[in-house]
DNA sequence: GCGCTTGTTGATCGTTTGATCAACGAAGGG
DNA sequence: CCCTTCGTTGATCAAACGATCAACAAGCGC
């Protein structure tokens, strides 16, 4: 329940202690959301509520430092590298691409808070879902495209498969619904469906040009 | 921006106010979520603080009346029956009920109250989930699978179908993304790459079976 | 015009909140 | 051993919070 270390009062180097209140406002945050009071923050932390404020200005930049750390350096730079990679079929990049970014972000910590900023009206999810649609959604339907068999998917199509990806996360960590515990096979089902999905509407468009 | 009624102070009856002041709930929890202060909520209503007290015991009951006004009834019963309408062909039966359900669904109360309710650990949207589990999506696997050319969907690639339609209405509301003003041709694409994709399947399954 | 009912208010209570500050005490150098 | 450094605390503040209550005033029967 507590950060891990230290008991009450003891001495920590400067580093740590705003490691450890960090980590704590990270799991109260998730938990709780925004309206977490600095006494909560504190306690989770086994430190007192002033003690915060030694190492950060207040609150609301608690808060923003809790963001950061959530959603720094998530997206992978190296998923973007093997979207491109065409020595791979386009399905199995997609599947595999797909895997790892549901294995990073479905965590209670990451779901959650991502939820509550967006509830709150930070700019961070517009940010953050900015870069997703420019450096992941459409090089993938850049590929997708690329392979020929598929068509060229719509952005809205790419956001399609997103969400019903996503949305696992969604029922198991907002909703606390019963879910796959591992959704990988899932994952692997929904990106195969939405691939044979376009196929065929590819197909169709295809016949209806010949006519 | 006020509930659209009666200049402040004014007299109104009793039934009217109560009215009045659950509207105007509504908007602020929608908006700031559980953590609206009850000044806010009375401003937003045009009356005083005090009032809030007299038509609801505390704001935790307001807040369940909240609750209860955007869920009670939303589920149109017309739905279920139109979901088993076997003289319409299943897909449009589908896309039929996917249009009426994100109309019905995709405002910004009704999303937005749904999902604090959800981080905020409410049971209503297990509740809820549970019944359009058990009242639309196994009644709409069960048709799916009754056409023959689909295969039998699990129920968890219903759930794929729903949160991609539903991420929809959380990329506008939660998110504050654009998405189509009309979701309707979304939901209309979405639906039809669903189906395609589980006859693909159902295809390579039976090719399999003849081998 | 009077009195009664009832919807409404301003003032106020006790508590909780974010934030501040003087004082304490463990560690390390000389 | 003392002195300086600096991480930490308990006490405390002003503001904001949910909730209460006596007092007010609009409408209505008579």
């Amino acid at each position: 329940m507590d950060g891990g270390a230290a008991p009450r009062g003891r001495r920590l180097d400067a580093g740590a202690r705003r490691e450890q209140i960090l980590e704590a406002a990270v799991a109260c945050i998730a938990e709780r959301g925004f309206g977490a009071t600095t006494r909560e923050l504190a306690q989770r932390a086994g430190v007192t509520q002033a003690l915060l404020y030694q190492y950060f200005e207040s609150k609301q930049a608690l808060a923003e430092a809790v963001y950061e750390r959530i959603y720094l350096g998530r997206l992978d730079p190296r998923w973007m590298r093997e979207i491109r990679d065409r020595a791979v079929p386009v399905e199995k990049r997609l599947e595999a691409f797909y895997r790892r970014y549901t294995a990073a972000i479905f965590t209670y910590e990451w779901m959650r808070i991502f939820m509550w900023a967006g509830l709150a009206g930070e700019g961070l999810n517009r940010r953050y879902l900015g870069t997703v649609e420019a450096r992941l959604l459409r090089p993938l339907a850049e590929e997708i495209a690329a392979d020929g068999r598929f068509g060229a998917p719509e952005l809205e199509a790419m956001w399609a498969l997103h969400g019903s990806l996503v949305y696992i996360g969604i029922r198991r960590f907002i909703y606390d619904l019963p879910t796959p515990e591992d959704p990988g096979p899932a994952v692997a089902a929904g990106v195969r469906r939405f691939l044979d999905g376009l196929r065929a509407e590819a197909r169709r468009a295809r016949r209806r040009e010949l006519r």
